[in-house]
RNA sequence: GGCGCCGUACCCAAGUGGCAAGGGAGAGGUCUGCAAAACCUUUAUUCAGCGGUUCAAAUCCGCUCGGCGCCUCCA
């Protein structure tokens, strides 16, 4: 089976095939090349962002686990109206205070065990870029002039509106134009570049002075970054159109090929029921969810929890949802762990484990089905649980089935990763205080078996008992 | 108004023509001094509603109701 998923383009599941020439096999494929959307960096992101972000980061981890080789950049937008405007408000120059914001940002894709991607491209260090197709538009007659800024003549691209499904009628029966829509040739042009203005930060191109429409330069990095023709672009749906639109115009215009392969787009994160929005101000941050005591390994759980098509309502019911199914893959792995049996190997075992990554990659192959991927991993916990039961495992037979989850851990990202702090535990006083309490249990004094235990609760410690003895885990 | 998506149990959520995955919560049981964990059983004759196509539909078609997104900065 062949790995799928949805091109907005076509409307259409499709087969990936990087490069646009198939193969037979999937080492032969050049490097998946995939260009990300990233952040504006001019305040905190929220975890509707984040939902995005996550999703780039299990794209790229599951064509790793295929096989494919991938190339993968991701740009910050690092000047536009809202950084200017609040590098201003805060009195300091627009590079200070991007650059805070994009720390703030690396921090929290790296809590949420986002995977770097090669390529972290920015827009003010991609001017040369964008001065090379605003040229070639130029000298296409495609681009024009208005009072120092540079437009995109929309009726000269007659594909124009083909992502997004919008005809040029349509679009101009909108009515709510640019508030400078006055100094277009028509109202639905896009801005390329803009005008120098006093007091904002401006660079001198062979085109003159100014600094770029938001457009511009996510064409110009994957021309600087990849030349031509890349496989996959991703984003938001809000993207679709009018950014991405104009990302296709402006690339196909300048450079006569074709600008993207596959475009994916994920869904948004609502918060009751409506999008989380910055504008709307029903959003939270990742800082203030972790604040609550809620852990970044949870929200990563949470967004995958569902297929990345739809539209996903974020609760805190939902989060504790989250904690609790990603306790019982803990508490999976601690009876792993705890399997000290040297003979018996299950013949079963490697039959369960093949089973297991076959359905697995089926349902993942399907557009990135992570909902129906994690009913296929609960599944075969369930199984290798009754399998422990009935003691019919092996130390042996324990470690290839951690050797599976961790194959699997390198696309979901959140079994083994752990975020919380290692507070003052002294396992070695843990183990001293379970070996008075078994010798209290061995006297029958329950009375002080039980106290060492509620003691321990009370400082985070569960104690379970079983056949082979006492175990200990930090309560969640 | 145009375009697109969605409506599956108490909550979350797969499944898109062959007769309802999984997680959470709840109930009963096994094990245990008790507890916890785990296991077993259990909770949708039914997939927003109404028609239609079909041997067969949650899945296809039509209509109705409800929700969301985009058309404007936006992940």
């Amino acid at each position: 089976m062949a790995l799928k998923i949805h091109n907005t383009l076509s409307g259409l599941t499709e087969e990936l095939i990087p490069g646009g020439i198939k193969k037979e096999i999937i080492s032969d494929y050049p490097p998946v090349t995939i260009y990300s959307c990233g952040p504006t960096v001019y305040s905190y992101a929220h975890i509707g962002n984040f939902r995005t972000f996550v999703f780039n980061d299990l794209l790229n981890r599951y064509l790793k686990f295929r096989g494919f080789k991938v190339r993968h950049a991701m740009n910050i937008t690092d000047v536009d109206d809202k950084t200017i405007a609040g590098a201003k408000k805060d009195g300091i120059t627009l590079k200070e205070y991007t650059e805070k914001y994009t720390e703030i940002f690396l921090e929290d894709i790296k809590s949420l065990n986002i995977h770097p991607v090669d390529e972290m491209p920015k827009a003010t260090e991609s001017i040369d870029a964008m001065a090379d197709i605003l040229k070639r538009l130029e000298e296409k007659d495609i681009a024009y002039r208005k009072d120092g800024s540079i437009y995109f003549s929309i009726a000269k691209f007659p594909q124009y509106g083909r992502l997004s499904r919008l005809d040029q009628r349509e679009i101009k029966s909108g009515l709510r134009y640019d508030t400078d829509s006055y100094e277009k040739e028509d109202a639905r042009d896009f801005a390329l570049w803009k005008a120098s203005a006093p007091g904002e930060p401006s660079w001198d191109t062979p085109l003159g002075s100014g600094r770029p429409g938001w457009h511009i330069e996510c064409s110009a990095m994957i021309r600087k970054i990849f030349g031509g023709t890349i496989d996959i672009h991703t984003g938001g749906v809000d993207l679709i159109f009018p950014h991405h639109e104009n990302e296709i115009a402006q690339s196909e215009a300048a450079y006569g090929e074709r600008f993207v392969r596959y475009w994916i787009h994920s869904e948004h994160l609502l918060v009751d029921g409506a999008k989380m929005s910055k504008s709307l101000g029903n959003f939270h941050t990742l800082r203030d969810i972790v604040g609550k005591g809620y852990s970044p390994r949870s929200i990563r759980y949470l967004l995958l929890s569902a297929h990345y098509k739809k539209q996903l309502n974020f609760t805190f019911d939902g989060l504790k949802q989250a904690e609790a199914a990603l306790e019982r893959i803990d508490n999976f792995i601690i009876r792993l762990n705890d399997i000290k049996n040297e003979n018996q190997s299950n013949p079963e075992i490697d039959n369960i484990i093949m089973e297991f990554i076959s359905k697995l990659t089926d349902r993942m192959d399907d557009d990135l089905n992570t909902a129906g991927a994690l009913g296929v991993f609960f599944d075969y916990i369930h199984d290798i649980n009754s399998i422990i039961d009935s003691n019919k495992i092996s130390k042996n037979d324990a470690q290839k089935i951690f050797d599976a989850i961790n194959r699997i851990d390198s696309v979901f990202g959140f079994i083994f990763y752990k975020d919380k702090k290692e507070d003052d535990i002294d396992p070695a006083r843990i183990e001293s205080l379970i070996k008075e309490r078994a010798e209290a249990k061995a006297k029958k004094d329950f009375k002080k078996a039980d106290e060492i235990r509620d003691t321990l609760q009370k400082e985070g410690i569960i104690l379970e008992d079983s056949k082979d003895g006492t175990r200990w885990k930090k309560k969640k």
